[in-house]
DNA sequence: CTGAAAGCGCTTACAG
DNA sequence: CTGAAAGCGCTTACAG
């Protein structure tokens, strides 16, 4: 049936030389330890029986898979997407690949993954699922994993991670609507335990702080999640919290589409009466209504940088642990105004 | 350094038996034949050391990896973050983990992947890739190696497939703009070498020719591709060829987006001028303006299925080839209205 | 029920 | 430059 796959042998005893040989040839780092005649001989050999090598003989013996275990929190949410690609390009342009994992915020399914993923040998794990304190990754270097975080930190630094500049991306937002005028400007802050919800509401705080407005004129309200729906429970209820506000800064584009509901909801105007923010620019943000402003985080080089660190991360498992941090943008569109006077 | 994990070998030592028994152990399925007593002494002792299975050795003896390959064309394009999705949650129920490759439509660079992938051991192929007469196919299938398209088919019959019903899709979506009261019905198919562009156009054509109209009040335009882009510049160039049209059908809601850039070009108006029904049902399609009229596609079922269907022809080599077809729906919203009298 | 052995397909010192 | 051998960590007939 399945006529099996030819081995090293098969092309060994084709050639006529020991299958010792034939690994040598097979492997361009070695070639050069056999005669060329030789080497030609069996590469024919080789590429007519469709010899490939069996990866799973050489992980066993090499302890190295050129596999890299990629764990995502929701592929359904646009940010990863790009992420994704630009790690996956990142890492086979080196001739690795992929074992690519969804699971949730539950602990337990994680570490059920994560040990799944060691066992199958991976070399190193991007982690697009870290929380700022995160036991899952301590677990994971307390075992000489590599591993390096995508879009989240981890903040106890013992692992690498590749994230958007937050800091700098609220202070553009901040400006821009304090230059619009605003006096009252609200955040819509993420779960304190993402490094998202936390470094962002710090930059909020920031840039309140550098500028003339006092700290009455800004407020922060803690939203549970970054969908539709929690942005939208989020700002109904800050409006009645701080009624004076006329525009909110959020962290997601999805909690900003969510305010575009509250705002429909309370009969008011976008950005007549707010000016909304978002966060990330998503897809197709310029083409709901108003279209929408937005700090642009740059996806995709996150995850080609993300690949290129895991890989030095395995290649000297020893050097330090690094933040690499891309600077966003401001996108201007219509969701933002002046406030009215 | 890294202090190595532990393995068979490491666990029997501890627990005073010969590592063939753990290994018995370890497997759930051939646990039985092991004492209780001892099967209980050895699991203690696995989670003590902190045991786990090397798949490579596994995959090495059994010839299952576990492991299943899917190649994307293009995980950024918003229809297949939702297949992925729901294949990888399929798998993973199963003990299955899934490499993801992401190619373009070079066929070099597809049959590289899939070489690589091979050579890794996959228990079988998920691809997103296919064209309706797909030489990757074809060679794939001529190893042995199960095979199982997702939201596309290759029509040669060699591999089972997990579609959308696109010939009720053009149905409902014909039928829809028919009630509205247009006669002036046009589609932007697709290329023609993929089963969506070849299928959904028999559909649109079988819809036409079910209804009252004569071919004539029917145009076909064969746009290159899905973007947005190709959209854009089909609509122009149709309307300059049919400018009675009154109502465009499209394969993607790219193109539809892309069509209401034309029409915006065009100083007409989406729906008043022309309406448009896209294809696909993207998130925040809800979201952009006009609210896109489209058909619904069932992503997330698709890639479950997939799934399922991937790991029932590895079960089963000999079953049958297999076309599993969900049902689209029509999602009403704003892009479409009756046509101006 | 448990052990001893062979073997999966490779890589890589070690000889010659 | 090439071959012979050991060994990676498992699974699974085969004995007992």
């Amino acid at each position: 049936m399945t006529n099996k796959n030819p081995t090293l042998s098969d092309v060994a005893r084709a050639s006529g030389v020991h299958f010792s040989t034939v690994s040598r040839v097979m492997n361009p780092e070695t070639r050069q330890k056999v005669s060329a005649e030789v080497a030609k001989r069996v590469l024919a050999e080789a590429s007519r029986l469709g010899y490939r090598p069996n990866r799973a003989a050489s992980t066993l013996v090499t302890r190295k898979s050129r596999i890299i275990g990629v764990v995502l929190p929701d592929i359904t949410n646009a940010v990863f997407p790009p992420i994704l690609l630009g790690i996956e390009e990142g890492l086979r342009k080196h001739g690795y690949l992929a074992i690519v994992a969804n699971v949730g915020a539950d602990e337990e399914e994680q570490l059920f993954v994560i040990n799944r993923l060691l066992g199958q040998q991976v070399d190193g794990l991007i982690l697009a699922t870290a929380r700022r304190d995160d036991p899952v990754i301590k677990l994971c270097k307390a075992q000489n994993v590599p591993v390096v975080t995508v879009n989240r930190s981890d903040e106890n630094g013992v692992a690498s991670c590749v994230v958007s500049d937050d800091v700098v991306g609220m202070r553009l937002a901040v400006n821009h609507l304090l230059a619009l005028g605003h006096r009252h400007i609200a955040h819509i802050a993420g779960p304190e335990n993402l490094s998202t919800g936390h470094v962002r509401r710090m930059g909020f705080l920031a840039a309140i702080e550098a500028s003339e407005l006092d700290a009455s004129q800004a407020f922060v309200f803690e939203s549970s999640g970054y969908s539709r729906e929690c942005g939208k429970a989020a700002l109904l209820e800050l409006l009645r919290q701080s009624p004076q506000t006329t525009a909110v800064v959020t962290g997601s584009d999805l909690v900003a589409i969510g305010c575009y509901d509250a705002i429909r909801e309370l009969g008011l105007n976008c950005p007549q009466d707010i000016s909304v923010v978002g966060h990330n620019d998503m897809p197709y943000m310029d083409l709901i209504r108003p279209p929408l402003t937005t700090i642009r985080i740059r996806h995709h080089g996150i995850g080609a940088e993300a690949a290129r660190l895991i890989l030095q991360t395995i290649d000297a498992p020893d050097s330090s642990v690094l933040d690499v941090r891309l600077k966003p943008e401001l996108v201007v569109r219509e969701s933002t105004a002046a406030p009215r006077s």
